[in-house]
DNA sequence: AGCTAACCGAGACGGTACGTCTAGTCTTGCG
DNA sequence: CGCAAGACTAGACGTACCGTCTCGGTTAGCT
């Protein structure tokens, strides 16, 4: 017989990568068009048009989902690109997150995330090692310049790190996302030659 | 008079005190003994021995509840005590923030509060407001220390101030609060002389 | 004294008049626009502008309220006129309950009294003397019949009565008091005449 | 496997009888414990061990769910046993109808569904149709009195069939259905003969 | 080639919490 | 001291999802 509904079926005793795109898709597009609230396993089943066991059978949780969700978007991956000057590099990573988390889909899958994680350990967990990794990477960007002589040997590159993506998030998670160039600027000069007064 | 019953009466056409702190009481208690997936009306209510009706009368969402909670908790005052020094003056700051989050209790409230406003667009302006004005006072360190001549002129108070909470935040949200002297040293060091090798 | 204000002030510590007629009338306009279901003591005293504990001090229940609105609108009273012949008596009886119940006004009430009393002891209670007294006053009619000859001596006049009244009963409470006169008709042959065929 | 958890669970995307069997069940109970006024679906759910969604997913209202309950125990037949003789008939089916509504069970069910339906319309509604199909069903003794000869041709056997029902009604919305046999004949002898005095 | 094991969509299940509604009680402040 | 007003506790309402379960059907891969 012709397969002429809609319905997906199995395709034996194995995961239907199928319907394991047609979830993420669902997921993604629930999670914009209802915001985290409205992001129900329930609402991504029926997008999908999976049956929620399928759902849970490949993740455990809601949080799993979005965290799923939120690699599959990952591939805009940060370069953490080297151009040569410390200001350069840092400028870069920080305009890479805030475009990144400005595009609409991205950013409200990260707070959700972040959101997530204060509630469920295993969110937090994974957010932590994601963060860590993530942390790690940037930290590159100081070593090199630590390398060329840019950077004071004795500062803590996670630290650093961490303070950029500190200020970025905070941003987010208070809907202050939209900073003009000025703003920008004035943050990397804080951060490089910090805010006591030479003259004194 | 002796209160034996454990009935709460109506005092007449306005609001009962009593009843407002017992709830308010009942809802830090259920935050803390359940997380912010156990916080729920309905549970706040059953301990607070409140109708939800009268719950919902003056808090007009859970998220009005919880940010009332820890506006409470917040009276536990951060002083922004003139130490002297700039770099006084913020290792107290960030102390007292790494400290008073790290009491289960306020820590929780926060996490949860932003959390919620993730989801809550309410929750979401409400935390905002309430982030502005603790910008702008702590901005006042940094004012204090322009005034002294130990801080650049140049440097943007609300920025500086939002480096440190957002330092904060970003150690609270991820379950990092712990940290040791050296730590908040190098972090203090950072902001006070920047990266930039003076070698250089 | 002139009344321009739509508040209703006390007259000192004696029952209101005032307030016991708006809240009679209100009751009334409650029950017709709401139906028995609509039928709350809040809408009552909301329409009455009245308290809602003036309205518990004279009527212990909701069911009293009731049961006084419907002996209110009975001063539409049955008077069982004497026609001269039983049939007359009869069908003015019968027609003066239809009749009154088709008034919507009337129907309603007495169909919201019976159906509270399936659950209230006192309304039952009330119902069951209300009812008695009815069929005392309808038996009489029995009894002039009986006095001119035209009815059966061994007729009992309260059972008579009551197959009148129930027959009523039944068509009010399910909707059905739509008759037209030979439905009437056909109803009082039987009552007359019996079912039983003469020729037999 | 044994059956050891008192749980009941799905058995698939399609109705469980036994789910329905356990809401019916508790259904009667709960309305016989606490009568119509502590009929409530929540207690329904509670002593079936059913989620309230349970119940409304299989029955619209609570009126719905009354009306089913009054079905299971109408099956205690009426069978309206030809008797050979219309007063034989006639007399089994009042005694029927008082005997299964002096039953506690049947009749607080009935008197309830009655008092529903005076409010709600679904239930006026099922209620009619419930109380014609009866009134069909009744006729059908008239029918064989009037094809015997016993029962005068012109008499309406819908009506005298209404007259009965009217009268057992009456009786039992008014806490009235303990007749004794003397009260019973007396009414027989009226609607079988009627009130017209024969001597006149 | 038949059997089995795991997959699939679908949707019912027992539950929990939601936010609203009404009941019936109580107190205030005005007159 | 009665009144209008309205807050109080209590708990039922009907809805939305949760995470689990079973159904009936499908197909791949092992025997």
């Amino acid at each position: 017989m012709v397969e002429k509904k809609p319905t997906r079926r199995s395709i034996g005793a194995q995961r239907n990568p199928e319907s394991e795109a047609a979830i993420l898709e669902a997921a993604e597009a629930v999670l914009l068009e209802g915001g985290l609230s409205g992001f129900t396993i329930e609402a991504v089943a029926k997008r999908a048009h999976a049956g929620k066991p399928t759902i849970y059978r490949w993740w455990p949780s809601k949080a799993a989902l979005l965290l799923d969700v939120y690699h599959r978007h990952k591939h805009s991956n940060f370069t953490y690109i080297d151009t040569g000057t410390i200001r350069g590099d840092l400028k870069d990573y920080l305009l890479s997150l805030i475009d990144a988390w400005r595009k609409e889909t991205t950013g409200a899958i990260f707070r959700s995330l972040v959101a997530e994680a204060q509630a469920d350990p295993a969110t937090s967990e994974a957010l932590a090692t994601y963060m860590a990794e993530r942390r790690r990477q940037a930290g590159d960007m100081i070593r090199r310049g630590q390398a060329r002589g840019e950077v004071r040997p004795d500062a803590e590159p996670e630290i650093v790190t961490e303070m950029i993506a500190a200020f970025a998030w905070s941003r987010l998670l208070t809907n202050r996302l939209e900073m003009n160039e000025a703003e920008i600027e004035a943050f990397l000069d804080l951060l490089l030659t910090g805010i006591r007064n030479p003259q004194a």
